[in-house]
RNA sequence: GCCCCCAUCGUCUAGCCAGGUUAGGACACAGGCCUUUCAAGCCUGAAACACGGGUUCAAAUCCCGUUGGGGGUACCA
């Protein structure tokens, strides 16, 4: 049998890193083993829905190459009120693939095991509930639902009025469940709460419509987070109370930041989005999430591994036991070898949309900008961590710049006197210079330096303050050659006078 | 509190299952080379088996305990 695998998000938020690195497991071990990856919405909780966020989630995971064969279909997502529902719906033989789209089908399995004598129905308050928690606590006993209501008699509660229906756990004995990188976990059931399975508003909670469309979608392989753990074996009691064929169950453990704290949804967790805007690029980041919690072992050294490379050698069964720190300064340095390795024109085409959000260039990129662009890549490829350090690298390419204060033009230790010699012999030199192309410039500012009796970094660093604005640039002679004759001459001038008016 | 999971350099990890390694690699860090700045590249260095008991000729590897970390304990997922 093929294997089918899902990543079911709760539309609450943007999923954080951690959660996408186990998508990256999930996606990896279907393509793998050529089964196949199913998106499922988990919008059972009515209270922190928020609709905008499916979109937004798939748009993440297609960012990152992670696609999926099975998923919301059109119509379930126009019904859930998705803008471009088309550019988004695949649909698949299993659907509906949005929870709130399947609870006639949560509550007739609900029912089932109510008839069966398998859970109960309760209408305890939850203020009554509280109330018993807080008993217990003041007890020092773990809190858990008081049963209340599973002693009374079976018609004690009418379906019609509101309730809630519960799991009847077994008072005593133990389950366990076996799992990929576990092994055995075993639970003593007395300690299971009666698990809430559907809950007044007639929505399912987790617990029941995980298993519920685990079974109708014929997953095979449930791969999720190690916070899952705990309440596994209320899963496997719904599973043998419903007689369905067990999936197999992995944990993976989870991802904490790099000070090894808390990883929670709201603590600042960085999102695929925020990756996005700030220039990591799609294939550095899947590479090092599948890195994260995951090694291919054997001795194997590698660590840049392209996509294919990743489906071939990921196992499952491989996966660490251990939580994994997120690591920014690992991911800065692959996505700086990932962005050297890209050709310059798809490097250019990528760095685009970062020039034009930072005002530098006109939207659609009229062609001699382009050509422009097309000289400067070059120059900052192997300067550059993140799409957006290119904004910070270039902008004095774009943009009229202040002419540098005196004390930064004076920076190589020259007095001012010498070093107005020196840009005024520059702007002789470069006024003569037959073209301005990088190799015809650079013979004759050497023998500048040589006729001045001062050292490169002297008069180069002076040069390229002079005409960047920065004490960083790109290499001076490209970047001159770039800049073009008469605004080197301008902004050598306007150095000059700095220190002239000093 | 109770339940569950986990433990190799600061971090990600190889080695563990099938005991015998100078415990390997990568990021970061330090020093050096290269060099017009910054990078990139190259060389070198520092850096770990949490602790305590067993078992064994031999333990990072197997067993037990301790400590430490993480997770769960909702009509959230």
């Amino acid at each position: 049998m093929s294997v089918r695998v899902r990543f079911a998000p709760s539309p609450t938020g943007e999923p954080h890193i951690g959660n996408v690195r186990t998508v990256v497991f999930n996606w990896l071990f279907a393509r793998k083993m050529g089964g196949q990856f199913i998106l499922r919405i988990e919008d059972t909780d009515r209270v922190r829905y928020q609709p905008e966020t499916i979109p937004v989630i798939m748009e993440g995971l297609r960012w990152l190459g992670l696609d999926w064969d099975e998923g919301p279909g059109l119509e379930e997502l126009q019904r859930a009120g998705i803008e471009d529902a088309e550019r988004y719906a695949v649909g698949g033989p299993y659907g509906p693939y949005i929870q709130s789209e399947r609870l006639p089908l949560y509550r007739q399995v609900a029912e089932e095991l109510v008839a069966v004598g398998w859970a109960y129905r309760c209408n305890c308050s939850p203020e009554r509930l509280e109330q018993v928690r807080q008993a217990q606590r003041a007890r020092g006993q773990p809190p858990m639902y008081d049963r209340h209501c599973r002693y009374l008699p079976p018609d004690a509660i009418s379906p019609d009025e509101p309730h809630v229906i519960r799991l009847k756990v077994p008072l005593t004995g133990r389950t366990t469940f076996q799992d990929v990188i576990k092994g055995e976990v075993i639970f003593e059931n007395a300690g299971i709460d009666d698990q809430v399975l559907l809950k007044s508003d007639g929505f399912p909670t987790y617990h029941l419509a995980v298993v519920v469309d685990d079974h109708y979608m014929k997953v095979t392989h449930v791969i999720r987070g190690d916070d899952w753990v705990p309440s596994t074996p209320k899963h496997v009691l719904l599973y043998q109370a419903l007689g369905w064929e067990m999936p197999v169950f992995c944990h993976v453990p989870l991802v904490t930041m790099p000070g090894g704290k808390k990883l929670a949804k709201r603590e600042g967790a960085t999102s695929i989005t925020e990756f996005r805007k700030q220039g990591y690029l799609p294939e550095a980041l899947l590479n090092f999430l599948a890195l994260l919690g995951w090694a291919p072992g054997e001795g194997e050294e590698q660590e840049i591994f392209s996509r294919a490379e990743l489906i071939e050698r990921f196992d499952l069964y491989r996966v660490n036991r251990a939580p994994a720190a997120f690591s920014y300064d690992k991911l800065d340095w692959m996505n700086g070898v990932y962005i050297r390795s890209l050709s310059p024109d798809d490097l250019l085409e990528r760095l685009l949309p970062f020039w034009q959000d930072a005002g530098l260039i006109p939207a659609p990129c009229p062609p001699q900008t382009r050509e422009v662009l097309r000289r400067i890549v070059p120059l900052i490829q192997e300067r550059i961590k993140h799409l957006t350090d290119v904004v910070e690298l270039t902008d004095f390419f774009f943009t009229e710049i202040a002419p540098p204060p005196a004390e930064e033009l004076l920076a190589q230790g020259l007095d001012a006197e010498r070093a107005r010699e020196v840009l005024r012999r520059t702007r002789e030199v470069l006024a003569n210079v037959s073209d301005f192309g990088e190799e015809t410039i650079e013979p004759p500012l050497r023998a500048l330096v040589a006729e001045l009796g001062l050292t490169t970094r002297q008069v180069f660093g002076l040069i390229r303050t002079a005409t960047t604005g920065k004490a960083v640039s790109p290499p001076l002679f490209g970047t001159l050659s770039i800049l073009e004759r008469e605004r080197v001459l301008a902004r050598l001038e306007a150095a000059e006078a700095q220190l002239t008016a000093r």
